[in-house]
DNA sequence: CGAGCGCTTGATTGAGTTCAAAAATCGTGG
DNA sequence: CCACGATTTTTGAACTCAATCAAGCGCTCG
């Protein structure tokens, strides 16, 4: 229930049951695909341990990651699901993981609680990720494949470890080619 | 008060009185500069006539377009705001409109309502702009230069005629050249 | 009417891609 | 725990898209 839980700290015993009815709790092994594109019944899935990724696959076949969630983070394709939309992404295991996985049933049941705490924590939570995508547009379009990298660098240090550099190439929008010459050039 | 109007259907006078006074009408020149990055006193400006857009320099001293925001649309920083940061965006006038100005505020006032119709739409704003800057990644980690102009074109067919080139190159994240010579190709 | 800005066009350059092949690392079954 | 095959990473050469630099044209608006 660590999904719910910083959405609401008052609730009466029957309507935290009722919620947790629509949170299913499953470990998944890596390399297990969640959500493919395309998909209509969109969940939300809250990484308790492990590292899951979301990523789209073009009309060129190539792969571009979206985003990496580690441990304590919430990946989905919410935008897409509150607009009735069918998942622009794909979302898969990268390591062995423990989830907490969120029915979009959860949405209606919140909203029905008119409870404005859990409006102004998912208001904010929508801000962080467009501050990130802001900033991530904007690198795109003014930085070089070097900055951005030195930029992920220092904004994720954790992850860098844990994830191929194929993949962090792909996040960055460059090939893996690039990147290795990239940090060829940086260690020397 | 069209700005609070998607908001809010039922309130009361003296509701919509307090609100009211958050909000500032006012004509502005072809050129005005409403926010410079840093800026505190953040503000959100609702185009009723008119044309603004928003864009960044970055260190090299180069501008980024950020958006454009014709009539009907809503043009902030409020995610800056809100998390209590100083602006990162600028805010200029294309063309001579009509704004309401409004005050950071009504944030506070309207959430004191506890009106969860106002929460619901303003996630829906915030969904719509998560799920625009999502395809703008995607668009800049995948497509050519080429590609993001038709997918502009398309995208927004109206905001053409009214921009200089220069401004919509800036947008695509290329230069004023690279964009008149994509144009060169497709008319011919 | 002139100065400056915006758009175009061309030549040159450079960052990053593509293709290919070798070196290093990983994972799995024996 | 080792060995072998598969996947990743590195390295190099040729190429491409878009940036930069530079020059010329056409408008506009002051």
């Amino acid at each position: 229930m660590e999904f719910i839980h910083p959405f609401i700290k008052e609730l009466e015993p029957s309507q935290l049951e009722e919620l947790r009815q629509s949170i299913l709790y499953k470990k998944v092994k890596k390399g297990t695909v969640l959500q493919l594109q395309g998909d209509i019944n969109i969940k939300s899935y809250f990484v308790k341990k492990g590292l899951l990724r979301s990523y789209t696959i073009d009309e060129k076949g190539k792969e571009h990651v979206f985003m990496f969630a580690p441990e304590g983070w919430i990946i989905s394709d919410m935008e897409s699901h509150s607009k009735g939309l069918p998942a622009q992404l794909y979302i898969d295991v990268l390591e062995d993981s423990e989830l907490e996985i969120v029915e979009k049933t959860i949405l209606e049941k919140l909203t029905k609680l008119k409870n404005t705490e859990y409006f102004d924590k998912h208001n904010s939570l929508l801000i962080n990720r467009i501050i990130v995508l802001q900033k991530r547009v904007i690198l795109l379009m003014s930085a070089t494949a070097k900055e951005r990298y030195e930029d992920f660098l220092s904004t994720y240090p954790n992850i860098i470890q844990r994830v191929p550099q194929k993949l962090i190439a792909s996040y960055l929008g460059i090939t893996p080619e690039a990147l290795s010459k990239i940090r060829g050039q940086l260690t020397k």
